[in-house]
DNA sequence: TAAATTTAGTTAGTCGACTAAATAAAAGGA
DNA sequence: TCCTTTTATTTAGTCGACTAACTAAATTTA
């Protein structure tokens, strides 16, 4: 009989995340959002109008991925796209009124999730958490780079 | 002037967890392993022959997702399928020889990763940060379910 | 200025995950 | 026994993410 054996950290975030992620879904599907496009909804709010080069750049996102995102997205009418008229290879992107009513309410449902997991941590574990990723991301990111590099020395 | 706004605990989140299955990519592929393929590997390595619908519970996915997935890893030469010899319905999921070595050495390639994500965790660290992502947990399942019930009631 | 290069975006194809609907086998009930 | 229901898996269709290859417009450079 072995112990019953313990989850490894990164599979326990993994868990969480997806479970995460499915709330979220719950809590915008009502709003014709599905759970990739928070990220951007939420980025047009505070800034209208940028180029998908530029929103790809902010969500840490493929630029094909957001092309596909935004056909989507506009086929809802949350939002069009309007062609920069200095630059015609850039399209500019813009919330429509239905866009922005959608926007606000998944703001609300978002933050009152975030709320729910984050009940039960003090302000200093809420703190340390953060410390925590931000460690585990930046390490991450350092391995990734060295990773990467090592590659191109292959090539 | 708006100050720099802190990322929300739930963004930096997905963030590092996108990171970390980036990481785990470059590390697998090379053994014509895809980003969701470890933990059914992983799971096969500890035991053999489970049907997919006991897989899927255990990797808590939707059995349809893993007929995609052994599909794609059977085509690799990664595993193959047996039908049990007493219901028919069922599909009993083993390892090949090629299997067992990429499991192997996915094991390998995720555990020295995860030991770089935590490297500059100390122990108290690391079992605080499991205790605050199970509470996390915990709390999104009881959102889940409860969200999901009255769901139920309104139908 | 004409040609070469870079850049923004799209298209096509892949993998992972989901839901809903279909199939086929097993188990239960009348 | 026959019919109904349950169960395991598959299929089809959607969304999110990626890479690679392509188009079209702008910029550099010769």
């Amino acid at each position: 009989m072995t112990r019953h054996e313990e989850e490894s950290l990164t599979r326990l975030m993994v868990r969480t995340h997806k479970l995460f992620r499915h709330n979220v879904d719950l809590q915008i599907r009502a709003f014709d959002v599905y759970p990739g496009q928070p990220p951007l909804l939420l980025r047009l709010v505070r800034m209208d109008g940028l180029s998908q080069k530029e929103l790809a750049g902010h969500m840490h996102v493929q630029p094909a991925t957001l092309t596909v995102m935004i056909n989507r997205m506009a086929k809802n009418g949350l939002l069009e796209r309007r062609p920069d008229d200095r630059d015609q290879r850039v399209q500019r992107v813009f919330l429509t009124e239905k866009g922005r009513t959608a926007a606000a309410a998944v703001q609300d449902a978002l933050g009152s999730l975030e709320e729910y997991s984050f009940a039960r941590f003090s302000d200093s574990e809420k703190a340390l958490f953060r410390e925590l990723l931000e460690r585990m991301r930046t390490d991450l990111e350092a391995f990734r780079a060295q990773q990467e590099e090592s590659e191109e020395k292959e090539s």
